[in-house]
DNA sequence: CTAATCTGTGGAGTACACTCCACAGTCAAG
DNA sequence: CTTGACTGTGGAGTGTACTCCACAGATTAG
């Protein structure tokens, strides 16, 4: 699929879906036209932009989540390495995780005071 | 307390807690020295830095932690509201933690495809 | 065939959240 | 009473993540 395509299917906008082309987050086949080249995106990199984006919406930056959805398997990082990579981010959610809860229950704990006051 | 004491009580810089008391973030008591004045934080003061900072690190931006962590009490929003906001915050503090579930649960058959591997 | 709509590129501009700097007043130690 | 470490202010600069623009080629509807 084109990036028109891409865009109104994720709710990105094209600019942003090139934005992260450039940064390596997805790649794209090219396809010839003429003299020049489009952009061939596959349904798995509509899934991968799901995933940058839900990374974006838990304070993930995006050279965090690069790694993280990235194929590790440039064939550079050995396999106990990448272990560890995913070890330590599973860590960091579960902090994620806790740190939420607590919001929830400061929160919780508020709206049971506004709603004791009322009556 | 002064800016200094509270910079390295809260592990922010000193120059991002007056970036957040400019924004209204937190607040001040203002002390006489001589022809000027100095900022008197209070320990309540340090509570909410350290809540701004576990927000931002869940992906809130600084315009949405805002009204989370204020008094509400400016008196100007009726209680209904207040608990309205409360709840559509709730709500997607519950969305966050399914994404971070999702996450989770894609790191994890990650990390039990790469053990398997390797025997 | 032509007009409207799509496409990639390069580069400029924007919003957010800081971060740094120069300057000048304050204060505690010696 | 000087020196060094602290303080507030104003303003400039930085990194991240886009967003917008002008341009020129490609494609599609009529």
């Amino acid at each position: 699929m084109l990036i028109g395509e891409m865009a109104s299917k994720t709710g990105l906008s094209k600019d942003t879906i090139r934005f992260y082309e450039k940064l390596g987050l997805i790649t794209a086949q090219e396809r010839q036209a003429g003299t020049r080249f489009y952009k061939e995106f596959s349904e798995e990199t509509a899934e991968r932009l799901r995933l940058i984006n839900q990374g974006k919406g838990l304070g993930f930056t995006l050279s965090e989540i690069k790694p993280l959805i990235n194929e590790w398997g440039d064939g550079t990082m050995p396999k106990h390495e990448q272990v560890e990579v995913i070890e330590r981010k599973l860590e960091e959610i579960a902090q994620k995780m806790k740190r939420l809860d607590e919001i929830r229950s400061y929160l919780t704990t508020k709206l049971d005071t506004l709603q004791q006051e009322k009556r």
